[in-house]
DNA sequence: CAGCAGATTGACT
DNA sequence: GTCAATCTGCTGC
């Protein structure tokens, strides 16, 4: 295979289709560089929020406040908030300026930087398998809210891996009951564990 | 201004 | 399986 290395554009983000990409975003690498350290992992479960007309969205209806104000920019930059208070989530923001749709990124495959994700979590063992241990061991945080994908910071790439749909799994997204029939919708993907390392 | 619920996790019964 | 931890924002008095 090719050695493919590519940061995502911008045209990535700003489609219409947020669905469609949340199951792109599968496979791609998300990269952190604080302090000079450099950690990384392939994208292996999103799911994504379809802004007021979802009702799991925290921009249902049209809400806008100070905490989802990245929501409304235009796709290509980070939306990190605080959830119960503890745990940090990051989102991929899309589509154009007023529209706030955006993808909330679960769960990776670290790659780059172990032994400090380790020590960010604080854990012998690493496990990625939550979007609150995810930013955990990213050393996301939510002061990192809005910060463009192609800065050296945090940045998505592309590095030439090709998820087939056999290999992704689609189904409801989880925690959001609350939501009702919206709670139902298919709107998460992953990429099956018999497909990861 | 008090109370509650939430895109969760980890520790304990 | 149950439950506390702890911040933001909405609802109701």
């Amino acid at each position: 295979m090719n050695s493919v290395l590519n940061t995502l554009p911008s045209s990535f983000y700003q489609g219409t289709d947020v669905v469609r990409i949340a199951r792109e975003l599968l496979g791609k690498v998300i990269v952190t560089n604080f302090n000079g350290i450099r950690t990384s992992g392939i994208i292996t479960e999103t799911e994504a929020y379809a802004g007021a007309t979802d009702k799991a969205s925290h921009a249902h209806g049209g809400k806008r406040t100070a905490r989802n104000e990245p929501m409304y920019a235009a796709g290509g930059i980070a939306y990190v908030y605080l959830c119960y208070g503890i745990h940090h989530l990051f989102n991929v923001v899309t589509n154009v300026t007023g529209v706030p749709h955006a993808v909330l990124v679960r769960a990776m495959h670290p790659t780059t930087g172990l032994p400090t994700m380790k020590e960010r979590r604080g854990s012998d063992t690493l496990t990625t398998a939550g979007p609150g241990t995810l930013t955990q061991a990213l050393g996301i945080r939510t002061d990192h809210s809005g910060t463009d994908l192609s800065s050296g910071l945090i940045r998505l790439e592309d590095h030439g891996i090709t998820v087939t749909p056999s290999h992704v799994i689609v189904g409801p997204r989880i925690g959001i009951d609350y939501a009702g029939p919206d709670a139902l919708l298919p709107y998460r993907f992953r990429i099956a564990p018999s497909h990861l390392l």
